[in-house]
DNA sequence: ACAAAAGTGTTAAACATACACCCATGT
DNA sequence: ACATGGGTGTATGTTTAACACTTTTGT
């Protein structure tokens, strides 16, 4: 029995919508082993920060953003999930709005969830996993706004609702739900400058808990 | 910045109903600091066993049992959760039917989760997050079982929802939605040398997935 | 005969689902 | 005038919630 200290890592996965599509930012290794290959954004934890705010500083670093949707996932600890040496990471996820992040060069890049590349390490289950968790968040709390913009409309919401249940929703069913919630509430303000008709900006209500059945 | 590694430990809290009550399992301290007072039970990991691994050992050495519901609660890893060094410690929770259960003496006892003693380090909010999190399994998968031996009566059922919900359930309602989702199915035994109408003995449907929205 | 828990149905309200047309704007 | 997306209501089936009495056994 070796009761040696193993590295601790976290890892983050950072969700977007951008291109109508899922997407999430990796960086690409500089080093052996999987030398090239994207890789999950992630780092050693300074021995006097929480995990929280390593998954912070992570996201900070990579996107310039801090006040945003981020929870922990899962630890990942198989021993052999680093050819190396024993590594056991926390995973946390985070939900950006793709117009506030500022992607830093240093070979971060946004990638689709769903056709991805193989992602180094074990990364890929781990995307898989948070892609899981992602859906159920969307089901039963009001995380989905947190791919938006202060203000939305209704259509942009069903939009984030489609593109990560990779389905559609009836337009007026999915409204009424909105609304019974209570979920929103309206701006006053339209959109502008559309060839069609204008639609009411929306923004989400404050009084509403986090944990609401929604789907 | 200091990269040194922090230490890592798997917590466990088992839970069972005991005595109409749900209760947890913790260990007396033997040392400072918080000695004599209840912990949650929980070691470090070997460097060469997964973290899953490290739990189940852990679980049988105070309980016997191996084949349970076990799975990964949440990471804590505050930098002054244990006054001493940096502690992360990866947390599991079990459920285990009382009955199968010899609670290895080194000072391992049952507690009752409301109204339980305080605990050492931060294992009070570890537990109040675990009973959340019990809480929704009940509510989503087929987790009960776990609590019941292999044959079980729809009131003994019924009394696990009561005692993990301290609220009461309708009858009829209960039975219907049990029966409804195809949770369970007839043993075609009876309950006996009970003084009062026989019982029908029920054992879980091992064709119903993992996820179920029962409540 | 009594005590104790088992077992069983109905009704009303809320909710989910499926579905098609008119509206307001820019070009 | 046309193209584009915004916005709305109804009908049907399903699910939930509230409610009380009869049955079977042991003592």
């Amino acid at each position: 029995m070796a009761f040696e200290d193993p590295a601790v890592t976290v890892d983050v996965i950072i969700f977007t919508i951008k291109d109508g599509r899922l997407q999430l930012l990796c960086v690409q290794r500089e080093n052996e082993p999987f030398k090239g290959d994207p890789a999950l954004p992630g780092g050693f934890i300074d021995i006097n920060e929480s995990l929280e705010t390593a998954a912070t500083r992570i996201l900070e670093e990579k996107t310039g953003v801090t006040d945003v949707y981020l929870e922990q996932l899962y630890t990942f600890g198989d021993p052999d999930r680093d050819p190396r040496k024993r590594v056991i990471t926390v995973s946390y996820f985070a939900i950006v709005n793709h117009d506030d992040v500022t992607v830093s060069g240093d070979d971060a890049d946004w990638y689709p969830v769903r056709d991805r590349p193989d992602l180094a390490f074990d990364h890929d289950s781990i995307v898989s996993y948070a892609n899981q968790r992602l859906q159920w968040k969307l089901e039963y709390t009001t995380a989905a706004f947190s791919f938006l913009p202060e203000q939305f409309t209704m259509s942009d919401l069903q939009k984030v609702y489609e593109t990560v249940f990779d389905r559609s929703f009836d337009k007026r069913n999915f409204r009424r739900k909105i609304k019974k919630l209570d979920l929103v509430e309206d701006t006053g303000t339209k959109t502008e400058n559309v060839s069609h008709r204008p639609a009411t900006l929306y923004r989400p209500n404050k009084d509403v808990g986090e944990i609401v059945e929604i789907l």
